[in-house]
DNA sequence: CGGGACATTGAAACGTCTCAAACGATGTGG
DNA sequence: CCACATCGTTTGAGACGTTTCAATGTCCCG
């Protein structure tokens, strides 16, 4: 028990990197949970196990949990009635997951890569942030980061030229990963193009034409299957932001 | 002071309509903040009352308020490089804004009709929160509803045609509004069509063909600027949902 | 009354979507 | 161990719809 319980800890549960409605410098900069809050969450919470593309909700699914990432990628989505499939987010280490409006999930959620996550019923959730302020102010701060995120993600969708979209992407993954990254300008991309092209809101033959017009310009390369490098990273951003 | 404080109640300062991340009938359903709650947002809030098209604030201007949206409407918006303007969000009462990364705003605030807001300042709103817990579970659904939408808009977005886009727009107007509104399929505009162009991401010329062939197919009627009214709502539903 | 922002309509250009086909990698079962 | 099926990816050609540019019309407010 004793083994498992450092183990958890060296996964960094919810491990705070953004600063969400507060100004920079504020005097309650959010931190890192402490080791007490760490352990209520995970008294509460069911910790999961999970092999890549495994459905953990379906969408307008009866709605019980929310879920925190401890290690992998996990996508949310939509399918639409026409059978496109709409990818909501991407979510990494430390992200919350579970979005929910009238008691049913507003997006599906699978795995992109091996996971591990803990699933908290919402209704324990509640009533541990009813009870301690800090810890709620944590899911606040997830939250008002997802939401930037979705904004950002909008913001990608509304451009016309495909090209541009993938590489906003690109920059935002690089920048997301930037810390724990070894190589900087090497990008993983755990995802398949098929997930890239939902999530850009473009079908898979723009993302494939997109991708090969960013390698023809010489701002990124993919030398394998999963993994971008960025190559002149100032003229990618300098492509990107011409909107 | 007294009559004053009075009025004030009567505006509703934040009240909650919607669910986060509870599932339905969850047992601290959040309801409406308590006289005691509202008193403390007030004493630490300044009330602003504005004139229509007026900046709040300019987008990567320094953040230090959140708002409250008492009365009228406000609209978040992004400019960018290529002169453009995309809209964030459109706010009503009840609402919250003031998204910031890094101690600085997202998007520029502006004022599309007069409005009446609560000005607060993050540090006294993040201490408040911090000591009462039911408080700040109040915000968190506000930020919770914010996200809902956002990723809405991307949805709407995403779409390729531009009548169905201004459909699920009304709609979204016409779900926000229902409970409020008189005439049931009378739905207030009180943004001009360059606003709703923004938000849609489509071009005004877009906008306005979109807007005519809705009410060439009998879906909608315009009778007025500022007022649209739904013909039909089952079929433009089911026009809608044709993604 | 005039200025200016808002709104509409037309015609051409642009870029993605769609459909179609073929390739490669992966994993399974015979 | 190989054959097969499936999924993911790439490339090509045409159709579709918005964007862009241009011009005119409309409404509101000072």
């Amino acid at each position: 028990m004793r083994a498992r319980a450092r183990r958890q800890t060296a996964e960094r549960l919810p491990s705070i990197a953004a600063v969400p409605f507060l100004p920079a410098g504020a005097p309650f900069a959010p931190t890192a949970l402490t080791e007490a809050q760490r352990q209520l969450i995970r008294d509460a919470a069911a910790r999961l196990r999970v092999r890549a593309r495994t459905t953990l909700y379906e969408q307008e699914s009866p709605a019980n949990w929310l879920f925190v990432v401890a290690e992998g990628v996990i996508k949310t989505f939509r399918d639409l009635p026409s059978g496109k499939r709409r990818i909501a987010a991407f979510h990494f280490q430390g992200d919350i997951f579970g979005l929910a409006r009238r008691g049913r999930y507003v997006n599906g959620a699978v795995t992109v890569t091996p996971a591990i996550v803990y699933r908290v019923p919402f209704d324990r959730l509640t009533t541990l942030m009813r009870h301690d302020a800090d810890l709620q102010f944590v899911f606040l701060t997830k939250v008002t980061q997802q939401l930037r995120a979705a904004q950002r993600r909008t913001l990608i969708a509304s451009r016309r030229d495909a090209a541009g979209r993938l590489a906003m992407f690109l920059l935002m993954l690089r920048q997301r990963h930037e810390v724990e990254g070894r190589e900087p300008s090497a990008v993983q991309l755990p995802m398949t193009r098929v997930d890239i092209a939902g999530y850009l809101c473009l079908s898979v033959e723009a993302m494939s034409r997109a991708a090969a017009e960013l390698a023809r310009r010489r701002f990124v390369e993919f030398p394998s299957s999963g993994v971008a490098r960025i190559v002149d990273e100032k003229r990618l951003a300098k492509f990107a932001a011409d909107i």
